[in-house]
DNA sequence: TAGTGGTCTAGACCACTCG
DNA sequence: GAGTGGTCTAGACCACTAG
C-alpha cells in the first residue's frame, strides 16, 4: 500500500495503473474486505489526474467483482459471503423430513430464512412446460421464494409443478409441511427417481441483481433442477443463486 | 427499434436510458448477435448526448455481457458460442478409450481440438497439495492444456498428479494415449472410485480473460474436480471455463 | 455543512481499421 | 484519409451521508 506512481511511460492506461495498485492491495489484504478505498478526490491528489480517471480506476474495480460504491459514503473492498452447498447427500438426507435447503445450510452452520414470495397457480415459461411435458400454455402451481443467509439474499428459486399433482395437497399451502414438496408427493406414492440439475453462469438481469442485492461485476449461478418421479416430471426448479454465495458440489461414481 | 428519444422527466440516468433501449433491440433479436451497434458518433447526433454519456451507455451492455467493442470498428452484439458439456455419463463413457473431453464434445458434435500448454513437474498452489494429501510445496506433475472449440479457445485446465505415479509412466507425455491420464492410471492397477467436482462461478481474473479471449462482463465457471482410486487422491483438476460456452448437466439418483 | 459519489458536457489527442 | 473506438482533462450541478 506504499505511494506508488503512475509510469507515464508505460503503455498501459492510467486508469488501469491506477486499478492495478488498488487490486494489489486488495488481493494482499492489506486492503481487507469491508474496508474503505480512496475517496475520488484523493485518487485525484494523489496521482495527479482528473476525477474522471479517477472514477474509472475505481469502476474496473467494481466491473471484476471486488469493490462496491455507496452513494455519499465511499468505495469499498467487496466483502464476499462464504457459503457452501451440499449437493450429493442432499437429497439423501432430505427423507428425515428435511427441504434440501435446510440440509445445505446445517451443514454450514448459517442462519438462514426463506421468504415466500408467491404461491398459486400461474404460466410457466415455454422452456419449463416442455421440460414438464405439458403443452404450453398449461397453467401450472408456481412456488416462487427467496433465501436469506444471515440476512442476505442468496437464491432466488421458483418451482413448477403440475396442477394434477399439487391440486388439493399441501404443496398449495405456503408451508408444504416436514420434507417439503417432495415429501408430500411420496405421501401420494411417488417414487423418486433422480434429479436432473443444468447449471450454467451468466451476468444477472437487472431483476435478478434487485432481488438478490447484487452489487455490478457479481455474475449468478442459474441451476435447473429437474425432479423425476414413477416415469415423470413432476417438478422444474429454477434458481438463480448470487455466485459469490455458492459453491456447488457433485459427487460422481466411477462406475 | 423504432426512434426512441430520452425522457428527460425521468429518474433513470441519460445513459441508462440509452442502454435500455439497445437492450431491448438486442433482446428481441432485432439486433441480431454479431450485427453492429449504432457508432459512438451516431448516438450523440441521434440522442443529442455528449460523447462520454453515449460511451457510458454502450459501456453499460458490455459489463451486462451483451457487447464487445472493438477498437477501429465499431460496437457489436455479442456472439454466444452454444457448447453442451455432459456429466454424468462423462466417465462411464471414457472406458470406451476416449478422454472425457472427447467425449463431451462429440455428443454435441463440434470441432474442438486440444493445445497442450506445459506437461511436466512443478508446484502446486497450496489448496491444490492440501486436496492431493501432500505437504505444501511437494512437487507434482503439471498437465496444462487449453480447450478449443470450433476455433475459439473455451476451457483452461490444470491438472496436477503425485510424482509417485506419474514418474516413470506416459502420463508425464503430452500424450497419455488411449483414455488419457485415467487410462493410464488404470493400466497400473488404481481402481477409481469416484470424482468429486466443486463448481463455482466468479469474474476472471486478467489472465483468464486472455487465455480464453473473454470479452468484459462475462464470467467463468470455475470447476476442480478430485479424482479419488484406490483409496486416495489420484488427481486433482483445475478447470476455467468461458460460461458463455458451457452448461454443466449432473443427474443425481434419487436413493 | 462538508465530504462523498452520480451524472453530464465540450473538447482534445491518440490508435486502429478499412477502402 | 475518413471513420471508428480509447484515453484524458477541467469544470459543472446534483443527491446522498454524516456529524
Amino acid at each position: 500500500m506504499a505511494l506508488r506512481r503512475i509510469d507515464p511511460a508505460s503503455d498501459r492506461a492510467v486508469y488501469r495503473q491506477i486499478a492495478d495498485h488498488l487490486r494489489a492491495d486488495i488481493e494482499s489484504h492489506e486492503r481487507p474486505p469491508g474496508s474503505q478505498l480512496p475517496s475520488e478526490s484523493s485518487l485525484v491528489a494523489d496521482y495527479g489526474v482528473s476525477r474522471v480517471t479517477a472514477r474509472r480506476a475505481l469502476s474496473v474495480l467494481v466491473t471484476d467483482g471486488l469493490a462496491i460504491s455507496e452513494h455519499g459514503k465511499g468505495w469499498f473492498v467487496r466483502r464476499r459471503p462464504p457459503v457452501k452447498r451440499l449437493s450429493s447427500d442432499r437429497f439423501a438426507r432430505r427423507h428425515e423430513g428435511k427441504a434440501a435447503f435446510t440440509v445445505d445450510m446445517e451443514a454450514n452452520e448459517r442462519k438462514f430464512s426463506v421468504e415466500v414470495i408467491y404461491v398459486g397457480q400461474g404460466d410457466a415459461p415455454p422452456e419449463i412446460t416442455s421440460r414438464l411435458g405439458l403443452p404450453p400454455g398449461t397453467a401450472v402451481l408456481v412456488r416462487r421464494r427467496r433465501y436469506l443467509v444471515e440476512g442476505q439474499p442468496t437464491e432466488f428459486a421458483t418451482s413448477y409443478i403440475p396442477l394434477d399433482i399439487a391440486a388439493g395437497t399441501p404443496i398449495e399451502q405456503e408451508n408444504p409441511g416436514p420434507g417439503g414438496i417432495y415429501g408430500r408427493m411420496e405421501d401420494h406414492g411417488l417414487v423418486f427417481e433422480r434429479y436432473d440439475e443444468e447449471i450454467s453462469a451468466r451476468m444477472p438481469t437487472e431483476d435478478e441483481a434487485r432481488h438478490l442485492s447484487l452489487p455490478a461485476g457479481s455474475p449468478v449461478l442459474h441451476l435447473v433442477r429437474t425432479a423425476v418421479a414413477s416415469g415423470r416430471v413432476v417438478e422444474v426448479c429454477d434458481t438463480i443463486m448470487d455466485s459469490a454465495a455458492f459453491v456447488l458440489f457433485y459427487s460422481l461414481p466411477a462406475r
